[in-house]
DNA sequence: GCAAAATAGTACATATATGTATTAATAATT
DNA sequence: AATTATTAATACATATATGTACTATTTTGC
């Protein structure tokens, strides 16, 4: 069967849109943020003192959802912002203390997703699926 | 290896995020509207007559999104929406003629999408994909 | 050394989604 | 028939994303 008639894309939204929707909602009440924010801040706790543009290359979004994003997790006490010493426009970007319990909380959900998809697809399934999504990611990137 | 360890749910939030990101650049285009809209206008055309409700349930959404997403559609002029006689509290959702064109127009593309997937994948890989993401999508519905 | 080009980030309009609270109408129960 | 519960949709606050246009720097190329 042909990606047309498996209805691939529908079938790729859907699955996303309902895990991100569950995920969400666990990560929310056990760690107060969003699988979004998890996401910029576990960049950030990885590359301690990175700037916006790095953020947007590596999740793919545009300059202008960072800044958003940043100001958010500013606002939230989960990461600080100062200005670069030597690029002015820059910002170099820090997990708190506070970002970090906030990492370290939402593990244990990530954990139980984790292990939900692993007892659903099995070992073998899940590296397979996991290379067709690079496939696709390095075809529509 | 394991879903953690393959970040299969970063994986498949990035490659739905992309493809998303592609579809709906090439849908706005030549069709005159996003991903989302196209996916309201299908189930319409489908299920001529219907409401907020079902399209809330078979988009696994909010039915306060349908209710935007809706009034969206109605101002471009794709859909028109009425009273229902039998109960007065649910609208009746119909296609318009230029909502119909706008459907014909995004066939091309869509079927576009698709080619590429299928050149990627190959068949195998395609019906596997996609049984795999069926079996995700029942688990976290 | 300076004008032009490139880069980092923000501003703004728009689309899409969640989730909770509310209103209006319908269905169920006493 | 009257009350209660349920259902359909909306209102509102919030988060997340796009894309274009703009400002402020930094880098390049002559």
């Amino acid at each position: 069967m042909s990606a047309s008639d498996e209805r691939l894309y529908f079938l790729l939204q859907t699955a996303a849109h309902l895990i991100k929707k569950r995920v969400d909602s666990d990560l929310v009440k056990s760690a107060g943020l969003t699988t979004a924010q998890a996401g910029v801040l576990t960049i950030i706790i990885d590359q301690e003192g990175t700037n916006h543009t790095y953020l947007a290359r590596t999740l793919r979004q545009q300059k202008s959802s960072i800044t958003t994003m940043a100001e958010r997790l500013e606002k939230a006490g989960y990461i600080t912002k100062k200005k670069s010493d030597t690029d002015k426009r820059s910002w170099e970007l820090k997990v708190t203390k506070s970002g970090l319990e906030a990492y370290q909380r939402m593990r244990k959900p990530t954990d139980q997703l984790n292990a939900i998809v692993d007892e659903v697809l099995k070992e073998k399934r899940v590296s397979a699926l996991a290379n067709d999504l690079r496939k696709l990611i390095k075809v529509f990137e």
